[in-house]
DNA sequence: CCGAGGAGTTGAAATTATTAAAAATTTTTT
DNA sequence: AAAAAATTTTTAATAATTTCAACTCCTCGG
């Protein structure tokens, strides 16, 4: 899903276009780190430097209830955000701390996608160990 | 792992093993709602007026990092724990907030285990969705 | 048995993250 | 262009987590 997509489904949704709003969108399709509100934040004031903190939160909320970004549940009581809302799983280094996206295919989807009794409607799944970089810096 | 499982571990460590942190394993070893921090330490409270929540704090950290606890990745900016720290699917429910632990068996280990280039130490698979009871309700 | 040293705990204060409310501004509608 | 609605900003309130100094409880060597 792409920008214009993205803004076309705030716009039938009945959200205005602000101007705020297509920043986070642009700064979250671009951003591969899955940054903190904190990091967005920061970033998006380099920028424009009246950008309040409550516009982020907000925005984001409004985003990610619409499905346009993810928020993922990956670092216990760390809240990050990826741009990109299309099922992938994540892999995070205990050393370094990054967030990778992983894309394995078909594969991924042969664990059980259905549980007796239950309405499933998201699978998440998150990887944790040490990422290639990190390996190599340790011999 | 039981209860004196986890308490060897503990001593083989070099931790102490006192009172505190024995009541803590030992109310989430019989816990099954995944508890928060503020949960645990209300419970606690009442059984032991004197407990300090730093304390709570300060060992869900320590038994955590000896592997005897988990920490769950699964409500993005909340911290619950589970006492059972091997390898099982959470499912979270959208309407009672609910977490779950499921026990999907061999099926669970068909989709990718390694990743090309990255050290895999741990896998989390959580599901959202209704749960059972709440299905019922909204008939 | 005593006292020093260390690990652990406590309670309070400080810090950080998040949400809420009210006023100001912008956008949309008419 | 004016009125209404939506959004942003600022400020304040709340909640979660960490830090820290004082205190307690063990343990060990004398």
């Amino acid at each position: 899903m792409n920008l214009d997509e993205k803004k076309k489904i705030l716009k039938e949704k009945g959200y205005s276009l602000t101007f705020q709003r297509i920043a986070i969108l642009e700064y979250l399709e671009n951003c591969k780190t899955h940054p903190s509100v904190e990091m967005i934040y920061e970033e998006l004031r380099k920028k424009y430097p009246v950008f309040s903190k409550a516009t982020i939160y907000n925005n984001l909320q409004v985003l990610k209830n619409l499905g346009l970004i993810w928020e993922l549940e990956i670092e216990s009581g760390k809240v990050r955000f990826d741009g990109n809302p299309e099922f992938h799983p994540h892999f995070l280094c205990k050393e370094c701390g990054k967030i990778f996206d992983l894309y394995v295919g078909e594969e991924s989807k042969k664990f059980p996608q259905e549980i007796e009794g239950y309405r499933v409607e998201e699978i998440r799944i998150n990887y944790y160990g040490i990422c290639s970089q990190c390996r190599k810096k340790r011999k």
